[in-house]
DNA sequence: CTGAAAGCGCTTACAG
DNA sequence: CTGAAAGCGCTTACAG
C-alpha cells in the first residue's frame, strides 16, 4: 500500500504539502502541486480514509433508518438520500429496522461509537425523548414524520392535510359511511392522518363511528383482513380510505372477493402513489408524496447542519396530491 | 467526550487494560476485569470507532452495490445482506448504482481509499477484468450472476436452467411459438436465461426465431412495449416469458390492451416471484428465487473470506421454483 | 508558500 | 496478568 510519505519522497515535499494539495484548499505554488500530482498518479496514492476519518473526526457517513426498504415508498427516499449523499462525499449506512423498536434504538446508539456524522429518521418509533438525546449528541433529521412541539429539523408532508382531502373527496362524490384502514397508531403519521379523516367528518356533520376505524399494520395481508371486518359490518361503509396503497390494494382484494365491485360497490382510496397503483384493477386513487424529493431534501438538511451552515428553516412541508384513477366513484343515491 | 484514558483512570490500570477487557479476548484477572467494566458503567465510555478502526486498518464495513433498490427483488437481497452483517458487528454501506456503469465504478474504486473491508455485487455490468482487480485488493463476492471462468465467490441461481424450466413448462402446455422478453444482453444473467430459452427450443425441436426475442431493460414500461412489438408480428407468439416480474406485467397490460386475454390468448410467465405476482389479474406465474437467502449467503461468504476462514464452497448454487399461478394455460390444439 | 512536529484515540507486540 | 511505548496514516496549528 502506498501512503503519503511514498508520494511526499516522490515529490521531494513534505507530506503536509501532499495533504494540503490534496484537499485543494491551501495556497500552494502551481509548481510543487504539478510536482505533487505527477507523483499521485504515478503512484496511484489513494488517501486512506480510515487515517483522515480519525483526525478530522468525521467518518463521512451518515446513517438513513428505515422501517423496511423493501416497501417501495422508503427505498425511494433511500434513492434521495443516497444521491444528495454522494453529491457531497457522504456514503449512506442502511438501517432498516424491520419495524423493530429494538432495532431503531440499536441505529441510533451508532451516534455515540461515533461511526456516523448524522442521522436521517425515515421512522420514529422511539420515544420522543429518545430522539432528542440522540439529536443533541449528532445531527439528527426525521425524514416524512413530523413531531409536535419539538424542533428537529424536519422534512415531511401535512399528513393531516392529506388524510382530510382524501376522506373529502369521498365526501364530495357523496359518500358518508367511511371507513378507514390506518396503519399502526403507534406510528405518528398514522394519527395525524386519522385526525385529517376526523376533521373531514367534522366538517361536514357526518358522526364519527368507532368500528369504521380499522388499524392494519401496512401489509396487502392486514388490508383484506380488514376490509373484511368493515364488510360484516351490518351497515357497511361505501368507502374505504386506507393508509398506504399495499393496505389498499388488500382492502379490494377483499371487496371483490365477496362479490362486490370496486368502484360501484365500495371506493378506495389509498396512500402513497407507488408504482402499483397502476398495475392493479381498477387502478388505485391515491394520495402521492414526493418521496423522492423528500429525501433528497433531509438530506440536504442533514449535511447542511453537519456543516454548520446556516439553515433558512428547519421544517420542510412538501406538497402532497390526489391522483385520481379509477377507484373512486359517485355514491349512487340511496333513494333511487 | 470521555475517552479510553478517563476509563483507565477511573479503574487505575493503563489504557491497554482497558482495551483487552473490552475486546474481552485476553486473560485479564477478574478482579480488574470488574474494576474496568464498573468505571465504563460509569463513564458511559464508548470506545471510538474511527480510532479503533485506524488501528485495526479496518472499517467493520461492507458495501453491498445494487443496480436499483427500488425494486423488491433487489431490497431483498439487501435485507439478507443486512441481517448477516448486523449478526457479525459490520454495517452496510448502501452503493445502488441506478443501473449506471459509471456509479458501480465509482462504488468498487471505494476499496482503493479502505473505506470498506469487503465488497457484495449484485450487479456486475462491468468488465470481468476490473472487477477482478478490484477482488484483488479487497475481498468481493457476486451475488446472484454467475461469471463463467472466474473463480470469485458466487452465490446464485442456475440462471440456464431456470429460463430452460420456465419455457419447457410453456412447451409442456403445447406452445410452440414463444416470445421471450429479456433485460438488457449485456447483463450475464440475461444471456443465461436467452440460453436456457435456446437449450429448451432446441431440446423440443422448435425453431428459434430471432424476431421473438426482445429486449427489453426490466422495467413495466418496456415489457409493455415490447410486447407490442411481439403482437405486431404477423404470426405472433401464443406464450410469452419474461425475465422480469415487472416486464410480465407490463406484456399483460399490452396484450389486454389489445383486447386479447391472459391466458387464454397468450400465455405469460415472469422470473422473480416478488410479492407483485400475488397482486395482479390473473396471478402471474413465475421462477421464484430465493433472494433473502441469496443475500443471506453471499454476506456469510464475504464476512468469511474477510476473518480469512476457510470456504469449503465458493461457488453456491442456491434453488429456483416455478410458481405456478394463473397466467398459463393450455394452448388451443389449432386443429380444432 | 512550505516544513517539522504534534496528535487524533485506539490496539498490540514487547517486556516483565 | 499488566504496563510503557510505539504506531496506524493522515491533517493542521505553528513557525518561519
Amino acid at each position: 500500500m502506498v501512503g503519503i510519505v511514498d508520494v511526499a519522497k516522490m515529490a521531494k515535499v513534505s507530506t503536509a504539502t501532499v495533504s494540503r494539495v490534496l484537499s485543494n484548499n491551501m495556497n500552494v505554488s502551481s509548481k510543487t502541486r504539478d510536482r505533487v500530482l505527477k507523483a499521485v498518479n504515478q503512484l496511484e496514492y489513494k488517501p486512506n480514509r480510515l487515517a483522515s476519518n480519525l483526525r478530522k473526526m468525521s467518518s463521512k457517513t451518515v446513517m438513513a433508518v428505515v422501517p423496511d426498504i423493501t416497501n417501495p415508498f422508503f427505498s425511494s427516499i433511500l434513492q434521495g438520500f443516497k444521491d444528495v449523499a454522494l453529491e457531497f462525499g457522504y456514503h449512506v449506512l442502511l438501517g432498516d429496522t424491520g419495524n423493530s423498536l429494538e432495532q431503531e434504538r440499536d441505529y441510533i446508539n451508532l451516534v455515540k461509537e461515533r461511526v456516523v456524522d448524522g442521522l436521517i429518521l425515515a421512522t420514529a418509533r422511539l420515544p420522543k425523548e429518545e430522539i432528542l438525546a440522540a439529536s443533541q449528541e449528532i445531527p439528527v433529521v426525521l425524514a416524512c414524520e413530523y413531531m409536535d412541539g419539538f424542533d428537529i429539523p424536519t422534512v415531511s408532508i401535512d399528513n393531516v392535510s392529506a388524510g382530510r382531502e382524501a376522506v373529502e373527496h369521498l365526501i364530495r362524490l357523496g359518500h358518508r359511511r367511511i371507513g378507514m384502514i390506518t396503519g399502526p397508531l403507534d406510528v405518528i403519521l398514522s394519527k395525524d392522518r386519522v385526525k385529517g379523516y376526523y376533521q373531514a367528518l367534522n366538517l361536514n356533520e357526518i358522526p364519527i363511528e368507532g368500528v369504521l376505524i380499522q388499524e392494519g399494520n401496512f401489509s396487502v395481508t392486514s388490508g383484506y383482513e380488514t376490509m373484511l371486518k368493515l364488510l360484516a359490518l351490518k351497515d357497511p361503509p361505501t368507502a374505504v380510505f386506507a393508509t398506504n396503497d399495499e393496505m389498499a390494494v388488500g382492502a379490494m382484494k377483499a371487496i371483490k372477493q365477496r362479490g362486490l365491485q370496486v368502484p360501484n360497490d365500495i371506493s378506495v382510496i389509498g396512500f402513497d402513489d407507488i408504482p402499483l397503483c397502476g398495475l392493479v384493477e381498477p387502478e388505485l386513487t391515491s394520495v402521492s408524496q414526493p418521496r423522492y424529493d423528500m429525501g433528497y431534501q433531509a438530506m440536504q438538511m442533514l449535511l447542511s447542519i453537519i456543516k454548520k451552515e446556516e439553515l433558512t428553516r428547519n421544517q420542510i412541508v412538501l406538497p402532497h396530491r390526489l391522483m385520481l384513477r379509477d377507484t373512486c366513484c359517485k355514491r349512487p343515491s340511496p333513494m333511487l
